[in-house]
This record gives structure tokens, sequence and C-alpha cells, in this order.
RNA sequence: GCGAGUAUCGUCUAUCGGUAAGACAUCGGUUUGUGGUACCGAGAAGCUGGGUUCAACUCCCAGUACUCGCCCCA
């Protein structure tokens, strides 16, 4: 057998071979990985995403995250900063000009149209779920990829449809242990009642052009919603004064939105209409919310939002579909989660240990676990050491009621030590007693003071 | 995209222009088939690249990453 020394290796220069570029030992910037640790709290937003969508009537749909630029460039609108300086683009070997999702809901409009599911009884709900890119400067609950949960619904115009979505929302939050959010809530009207809307807000601002930041002005001419939407103080002065969009919607805007508000006091959700939240998306009609964080005073950020965007389909050459959806983002909701101190998913964890000891134990240990497993018995197991002693010690770490202790002895005779951890009291058993009576004593479930009266706590 | 700050073992934190220290965690041991405590031991770090210097982890510059603010958004 050759000997192998080993060499150190060092993160710093992994690789001596020559012309090859050392690796760098690091995710790209704004991205992260989700260690085991973090886990339980994903593992919980996971539960109550897929609950609720199951609840209340929603299917799931996987799509992929590459699609052609020109989806999104559609969807979301040339102008956006969406678009403009956070897409992810690329081109393929084949030279097709791709790019990374930043958001689900072209997608699904597209893949909507692509499978016919126009034909689907209205409404059709779609939930879904996984990353999505943009390409921004990293900080706290903003990454370059990062998860979210989106609701969309196709086929129904009614404002029942947008009550809904923003009471899963909301829900979503109440069932993670989020209390205090905020629902912000505005109309933007469709395209007939927004053009003479947008031409009164152009001339209003365009008579106190020399007040507005330098940002704005240009705003004036690409994108002037946005301008009610700036964070300067001297266009926020302006802005209070602006004339609002709700205030000046068509009939059937109005209804529309007037009737939302009256389905959201009857569901007892507390909003607040906020003239100024327009969303940074071009697709939108009528509706759009935010739930964000934070009680009243404190820093407040957007966990998720949405609305409705009844002319998109149309738009991409599909049937003229009404629809609704929103996105939350998963990232920020666990921040959340950890500052109101919100519960994490607590997985199971094994009340029995498994030790060996000697060549024939550990042979027939690797057996045993498994016939324990499919006994439908959780059980941990640290084959890889040699000492009883270290193997009682991972025993103790874990907080197991029970270890069993297959030794060079039992395995010769088909018995096993049964060692309650709590009293420390062991008894010896025959192998085919041995299930049916782990079963019983976990039954019993009289065992929770640990010997030194310390609890392990692993909470997280 | 703009502005500010930070960068030392896996984690947290020291020190120093001249050999980088500790705590937690990890692994091993304290007579070999028995866990909590205690004791002993081991492994483990100066983000990267330049410059100044006899000498740089320390000073300077650049890059990178992270954090914060802005923009925007989830």
């Amino acid at each position: 057998m050759e000997k192998k020394t080993v060499k150190k290796t060092s993160k710093k220069a992994p690789v001596e071979k020559k012309n090859l570029e050392p690796i760098v030992l690091q995710t790209l910037r704004g991205m992260k990985d989700i260690l085991p640790e973090e886990q339980s709290y994903w593992e919980q937003v996971r539960r109550v995403s897929e609950r609720l969508a199951r609840d209340y009537g929603f299917s799931r749909i996987d799509l992929p995250s590459v699609e052609f630029s020109n989806l999104y460039v559609r969807t979301i609108g040339e102008g956006t900063d969406v678009i403009d300086k956070e897409m992810y683009n690329f081109t393929t070997r084949g030279g097709d000009k791709v790019a990374l999702r930043p958001e689900f809901t072209a997608g699904i409009c597209r893949s909507f149209i692509q499978h016919g599911m126009n034909v689907l009884s209205k409404p059709v709900k779609l939930f879904s779920t996984g990353p999505v890119y943009r390409y921004d400067r990293p900080q706290e609950g903003r990454y370059r990829e990062h998860y979210q949960a989106n609701f969309d619904a196709f086929g129904e115009q009614d404002p029942i449809l947008d009550a809904q979505m923003i009471q899963i929302a909301h829900r979503f939050m109440q069932c993670l242990g989020i209390k205090a959010v905020q629902i912000q809530i505005n109309s933007i009207g469709c395209p007939t009642c927004r053009k003479d809307y947008l031409n009164l807000l152009v001339n209003y601002f365009d008579s106190k052009k020399n007040k507005l930041c330098q940002d704005c002005k240009r705003r004036l001419e690409t994108n002037p919603l946005r301008i009610l939407d700036c964070k300067e103080d001297k266009c926020v002065q302006v802005a209070v004064t602006a004339p609002q969009s709700v205030d000046h919607l068509c009939e059937e805007c109005h209804v529309h939105f007037k009737t939302l508000l009256e389905y959201l006091d009857e569901l007892d959700l507390p909003y607040t209409i906020n003239p100024h939240l327009v969303r940074g998306l071009d697709y939108y009609t009528k509706t759009v919310f935010e739930i964000w964080s934070g009680s009243e005073e404190g820093k407040k950020f957007s966990l998720g939002g949405g609305g409705r965007y009844d002319k998109l389909l149309k738009n991409l050459g599909g049937e003229d579909t009404p629809a609704i959806g929103f996105a939350v983002g998963i990232e920020r909701l666990i921040i959340e989660m950890k500052r109101v101190q919100a519960r994490p998913y607590k997985p199971m964890k094994p009340r029995v240990f498994l030790a060996q000891l000697g060549n024939m134990a550990k042979k027939k240990s690797l057996r045993l676990f498994s016939e324990l497993e499919k006994n439908g018995i959780l059980i941990a197991e640290s084959f890889g050491r040699g000492s009883l002693k270290s193997q009682l010690k991972v025993a103790n770490k874990l907080g197991v009621e029970f270890t069993l202790i297959l030794g060079q002895k039992e395995a010769l005779d088909g018995t096993v030590i049964v060692k309650n951890m709590t009293t420390g009291v062991q008894e010896t058993v025959s192998m085919d007693k041995l299930f049916d009576m782990i079963k019983r004593k976990l039954k019993a479930d009289n065992v929770v003071v640990y010997h030194n009266g310390e609890h392990d706590t692993h909470g997280v």
C-alpha cells in the first residue's frame, strides 16, 4: 500500500498546477449559502407558504430560472430599474439573448399562454417559489439571488380576488409570527384613466419643475409616476400636493377600488391608502399593494407586494385575461421573524442512539439501524467513532433518551443493551423483542428530566 | 449606479513595525466495554495584490467581500 504524505492545504493557494487560476472559495457577491443552522426558518416559511397555497386553492407550478430577455423587457417595461440596471442578461452559445428571472410573474404569464391555461376553470390560481435574480448592490435583506414565494390568479376581475390576495399575504405573515405589518394600498387605474391622470400629473410637476431633484426631472420624461415615490425631501414636499390617482379613476376603476376597500373592511384587515405607492413594474393596473414590516416608528421595509395586471396577458399575445398576483421576499420574512423572535420550525429529534463496539458489532449495527428506521424509529449514530466513550458523548450531546449498545458479546448472543440515559440503568434484551420495547419506552414519554438538570435548548 | 465604515483561527475577541494570544466550538486523552463536570493535549487565522521599510498582520494605495445610507425593490 502506498503511503501518501498529506500536504497541508491552504485556502489561499489551493491549486498548485500551472496554467490554472486559483479557485476563489467564496460565494459570488450578493449570493449566500443557506446553511443548516438557518434551515429551520426556511422550513417554516416553506411549510406556511405551501399550506396557504393549498388552502386557498393554488396549484404549484415550477418554471425555469432562465427565459428570453425580451419576455421580461416587454412585461416589466423599459425604463424600470429592474430592466435597465438589474437584469442578469447573457447570450447563450446558440446566440439566444436570455436573462435570469428577476421576478416570477412574467414567466408564469408565458407559461399560462404557452400551455393554454385559459381553458381551465377560472380563476386559475398558481403558486411558485424559488430564486430570482437582480444585479443590485447588496445590503441587508437585499441579495442578487433571493427567494420569493409567488401567488398569481388568472381570469377573474372581481375585486374579491384582490381582497383575497391581500388576505393571503397578510395571513402569510401572521402564520410566521410576524404580527406587526402594514398593508399599503393604492389604485393606479387602468390605461384609459391613467392616461388622463398622467397628463394632470405631468402638468403639475412641470409647473414645479425647479423644485424637483435631478432624478425626478428626468423621471418627468421617462416615468412621472415614480416622482410620487421619490425620497428626496424637496420632491416629497412637491408630491404631497400632487394630484392623486385615486381621485382621477374612471368609473369602473373607482368602483373596483371602492369595493375592494369594502371587502378589506369586512375582513377586518387594517390598511393604509398610500397615494404614493406606485411600484416599480410597468404592468400593474388598478390595485397595487405592499406589505411593510414594523409598526409606526422604526425602519420599515417591504416584505412583499403585488397588484393587478389585467392587460398583461393580452399584451403578451394571449387571450384578454385579468390577473392579479403578489410575491413575498423570503429572506426578508426571515429577518423579520428573527427580529420579532418568531418560532422557527422544530424538526423531530432522535430519541435513541445506536452505539457499536468491535468489528462484528459494527457490521451488524448497520443493519440494525436500517431495521429501526424501517420501523419508524428515528435514531442517531456515530458509526465512525471507535470508543464507546466517545459515542456516548455524542449520544449525550444529542440529548437522546436511550442508547442501544451493540458490542462483540451482544452481537454473538443476538442481544443488545438498552441504556436509559436519564437514569443510567441498562438492561440486555434479545434482538427480537427490541423494537416493541423501544416503541413502548418511547411512548411512555415520561423521560424529560436530564440527569444534570439541564435542558437541551438547541432551539435554532 | 453613488456615498461611508469594516476586514486576525469555524465563531467571538486580544496584541504588536521584529516568532500573533485567549475564549467558545471541534478532535483526542485522563489504563483500554459506558455519557453530564474537571484536568491535559492537538489542529486551526492576519481577504487579495502592490508599495514604504532592514523588517508589514500592523503604515499607504488598489482590488474584493461584508455592513450601513441613497437609488430601487422582495
